[in-house]
Order: structure tokens, then sequence, then C-alpha cells
DNA sequence: TTGTAGGCGTTATCAG
DNA sequence: CTGATAACGCCTACAA
């Protein structure tokens, strides 16, 4: 196949017997351009199969219309899910989402930022908290001051950020009261992960327990990493440990998942003997025997919102720096 | 924070008293600069911080250094492996990754293409075999003629498509192998998505069973949709037909989760009264009880040859039009 | 309403 | 080895 010579603006023009400005004016349907003229440029236009490139336009209005999605790794289901609804809600509104899945290495994050930034993006958003510290020493530098970033799960002090945060301490709240009224008093937490997010939820569990008066002791939370063999692993301990505990509230399904594996296999049945709450609603927590217990994060909702505040403010628009979604409690088989 | 003025070659131009040009080269690292003039630039650019505008660069080169991945649902857990696999290597090799999520819709498709294009990428991975018919119409039109295109879990007779497929009919045979050892010979086949990879699954599934003897009635395939409830009704419909069967082979894990779940329901003992064989090797799979016995694809094998083919081919070098990897059986507890 | 022309930040071609 | 300078494709004053 012989390769075309790309077609441009100036080819169309050439056809519609006018200049390019006017075809410039009809692409960017300004008003003033007779309805004629339009109509000559837009056959030229489809004659041609001309789509004017984003990159020339680009370099003119110095960004591109797309913008960046960085998250840490797509392959955990609610990052997924966020990601997706995101970049259907961009695409609706004409953007390109460029989706950077960054391994979450502080390096990483910064040469993504900056590829982004050389890109022309309009915007950034960061899905998770772990890019606290990142954005935090980086968005200092002035070749960012620019760009409007929305943080989903975080918040950090800097004017050019807004964020949308699920209420996560309002989740483990749900999970306590639920397990209390279920006549649990001792419930353990299993933290798996050392995110700024993972914190407040293991505040929320302490808050949350002493509030409702349900004892708490240095053997009350465990830690692991969010995975099915974490999950295995922690509870092996626990049981070593010998705490007393009727319910276990894990970080994450997936640990949750492992968790309930060992429990069995220990002889435990769930929910008679221990209670058991994961966290995100994956599907892995469908697929459990019992069915898991969890917390929805509303991981549509997060991804609209995300778009919708960046949307405002790329469009110069007042709005507010924080948004806040509630989480819901799904009660399965394992409480 | 006052907005800066955007750096540019002019800046550094001037700081390190030389001209564009030869800014220019010492970016691009020829060959053809004094090594006083060298450091002289590359001390101007750290201290100006200047970063090349990846924009302008684009319009001169004609492209960016992007590639655009394609995939209609990064919500399903082996396409986000793929995808992470690709977004990694490709950001080891100094590319960009532009992940869109299409939804599956051939207008989506089209657009996204589109786009793709407009913004000037190097190439496009399309994972899926949902990309087939698009692909098969839009890829004639002249404008797509130069961008060359990996398939991942596809093939298309055109000059600008390079594939690497997994050899699904291989892994459809190891399930039916593994069963016929354990002594099944009445085994059924669940086809859970319209895709041009079911049909080649299920084909396998006749071909291998007629094979080794085992006997293929008209009620030894039922269709569903990929989803724990799709499982979960293609067993009450196996029920209901009467159909005789001690194992069933599943499109998908997921679907193979809710088929457990109404076996169990329905009385059945896995894998005693019933064996069952989950595909693609999902988080999922190993938190049902039994744990899935299940078919590996490799995704992270498929997402980095995907991503060196596109290299080479990027690089003009001369290379095979068709990679082939193969899946693997992993035996657990369900068969 | 329409056209002319300059500029966006790089790279590449040619001279020097 | 280095420096002018013309593209690249589009947008946008400024003029007509």
């Amino acid at each position: 196949m012989i390769a075309k010579k790309k077609i441009n603006i100036y080819d169309v023009a050439r056809i519609a017997n006018v200049s390019t400005a006017t075809v410039s004016r009809v692409l960017n349907n300004q008003s003033s351009v007779s309805p004629e003229t339009r109509r000559k440029v837009q056959e030229a236009i489809k004659q041609l199969n001309y789509r004017p490139s984003a990159i020339a336009r680009g370099l003119v209005l110095k960004h591109t219309k797309t913008v960046g999605i960085l998250a840490t790794d797509i392959t955990a289901p609610n990052y997924a899910r966020t990601a997706c609804a995101m970049e259907r809600e961009l695409f609706q509104i004409g953007y390109n989402a460029i989706l950077c899945n960054t391994g979450g290495s502080i390096e990483n994050n910064k040469t993504y930022l900056q590829m982004l930034v050389n890109l022309g993006v309009c915007g950034i958003i960061c899905i998770g908290s772990v890019f606290k510290n990142t954005l935090q020493e980086t968005l200092m530098l002035s070749e960012f001051s620019h760009v409007p970033f929305v943080l989903s799960h975080c918040q950090i002090p800097a004017d050019n950020t807004y964020s949308v945060v699920i209420d996560e301490m309002h989740g483990v709240q749900l999970c306590v009261e639920h397990l209390k009224e279920k006549g649990h008093k001792d419930i353990l937490y299993v933290k798996d992960a050392d995110t700024y997010s993972g914190e407040r939820k293991k505040a929320a569990f302490k808050e949350n327990m002493a509030r409702l008066g349900l004892p708490i002791t240095d053997k009350s939370i465990f830690n692991t990493y969010r995975s099915f063999e974490g999950g295995i692993a922690v509870v092996k301990e626990i049981l070593a440990s010998g705490a007393r505990f009727s319910a276990i509230i894990f970080g994450d399904d997936i640990t949750a998942a492992g968790g309930l594996f060992a429990l069995k296999k220990a002889g435990y049945k769930v929910p008679q003997d221990v209670a058991i709450i994961g966290y995100n609603n994956s599907p892995s927590s469908i697929c459990c025997d019992p069915q898991l217990t969890t917390v929805d994060n509303k991981t549509d909702i997060m991804g609209n919102l995300s778009v919708k505040l960046l949307q405002t403010v790329i469009e110069g628009k007042e709005t507010t720096r924080l948004l806040s979604v509630t989480p819901e409690l799904i009660v399965r088989e394992s409480t």
C-alpha cells in the first residue's frame, strides 16, 4: 500500500477554494463564517477525509486535549474500575486519557509526571494515596504549577490540587458497627497497606472500637501485605499470638480471602466461629465461600466526580477543593 | 504562584551561548559536537531545568514517542495484567502508553483509533479478539496504513499488522486431557464470550473430545455470558437439561466461580461429584473453595512480546508477523 | 465575512 | 564542529 501524504489544512483550503483561516474557523466552529462557505469547507473535509493534527494544534494552543491518569497498579480491581470510569467520562467530553501505571516508585512517578507535562496534558488525575509523598515535593516545582491536579483518595495542600476522596473512616465505622450489632466484641483489624489510606482505616478502627466501648489491646491490630498469601500469613500469626477474636476486618478483599482460606484450614467455621469482613467489593469477594461481607468504595462515582471536577477546573470555573463520597457496607455470608 | 514562562530551546541556546541547532544536537546526542560545547549546553539545561516539548518535537518528526493500547475492558483481570505488562515494557524503552478502554462498541473503537493517529502514536496495540471486526474494515483506510499494529490475541490479514497470540486451542486441549486422565468421560464446555477467541476454544473442545474418543452430543456445549451470574445461570440450565456430566470446563474463571457456587448450592461436591476448570488464572480462581484448576494465559509474556514486536517494527527491522505463546494448565483443587 | 502573515518549539538541511 | 533558516500543521490577531 502506498503511503499517502498526510492531508493538511492547506489541502482542504485549496479544494474548498478558501483560506486556511476559514477552514480553521469552521473546524473550531466559530460563528463568523457564512453558511455557504461553511458547507463548501465541510464538503472538502469529508471528501479528503481530513483530520486535523492534534500535535500541530497542541503546539499553538500550548496543550493537547488530553489528561493523564496516574495509578500505581491497574491490576488492583478497584483502581482498574476507577480508571475505567474516568476514561469513559473523559472520552465523553472529548478528552484523551493517558493512563499510566507507575508501579509506585517515587522515581517513576516523577518521570511520568514530567512526560505528561511535556505531552501537554490539560490536567492530571492521580488515583490512590500513594502519590501523597511524590506530589508533596514535586508540585512545588514551578513546571507543574500551571496544570491542575485532581487527587482521588488523597489530599495535599497545594494551590493547583483538587481532591475527591471516599470517607474510608466511615467505611470502617460501618464494619465495626455491623459487627457489634451481630454481637461481636473481640474484633481484630488487619492492616495490609502502608499508605496514608491504610493508616486512616486503622485509626478509624481504633476510634470506633473505643467509641462503642469495645476492647482494644495490643493484639487487636495485625499487619501484613495485601494479597492472598498475605492473608494466610497474618491469620497464622493471629492464631499463634493467642489473641481472642470472634471477628476480623481486613484491609482488602483479597487479603480477607487468604485469611478465610487459612481460617477454614485451621478448622474454623465462618461466620459461626469467626466473622470476616473484606474491603473494596472486588470480584474475589463474591467468589469466596462464604461470600465476603465487604465495603463498596463507589469506584464509578469516584471516577465520574474526579473527571467532572477536573473539567470545571480546566474550564476556569469556580469550584470546591474537596469532594467526599460515602462508602457502603455490603453484607453477605461471612458475617 | 506566578506562572513562569515555559523555557524553550532558545533560552538554553542563549544561556549556553550557542545556537539552537547545537542544543538540539546535544539533546538528541548526535556525535558532532565538541565535549566542551556539550558540557556548556548540558549545564544550561540543568540550570534552567529545561525539558523539550514533546509536542513541538512531534510536529516536525511526524510522531510523538507514544503508542496506543486499545482494550475493551481493563476491568477484566487478564486484560489489566497484559496492559500493565505492556505499559511497563513501553516505559522502559522510553515510550508513553496511551491506554484506551473502548468498551467494545465498534464506533468507539474507530473514534479511539482516529484519536490515536491524530496524536501521532508510533504504533497501536490492540488487546483481544474483539477488535477483529473493527480492524478488518478500518485498516483498509489509507490513514492507518502507515502506523504499525500489534494485535494481541487476534490476527487479521493486513500489511501493517503483526500478531502475538496465545494458543488457546492448546489450552483447551490441556483441560480435556487432564480431565480424561482423571477418569472423566462426560465433559461439558461452557462458552461465555461471543468472540473469535471464544469460538476457537469451543472448536478446540470439540476437536479434542473427538480425538480422545470422548462422547460429544448436542448437550455437551452450553452458552452464557462471562460473569458470576452467568455461571450460576448456565449451571441451572445444565441441571435442567438433564445432560450427563462429571466435569465442566468454563470459558473464564469468574464464570466458573458462579458455576461452582450454583453447583454447591444444588448439593454437588466438587471435585468428587463434578470437576471444574476455569480459564485465565485470575485472582478469583484462587479465592474459590475448592480453588479452581485453570489455564494461565501468560499475560506478562504476551505483554512483553507484543511490545518487543512493535519495537522492532517501529525500528524498521525485519521480523515475524506472528508469535505464538503456549498457555499452561494450573492444577488446583477443583479437579 | 474572509484572507494574510506571524508564531508555537523542534529538527534537519545547508553552508560556513 | 557550528550556525542560519526553512519546514512541520495549525491558530489568531490584524487587515481588507
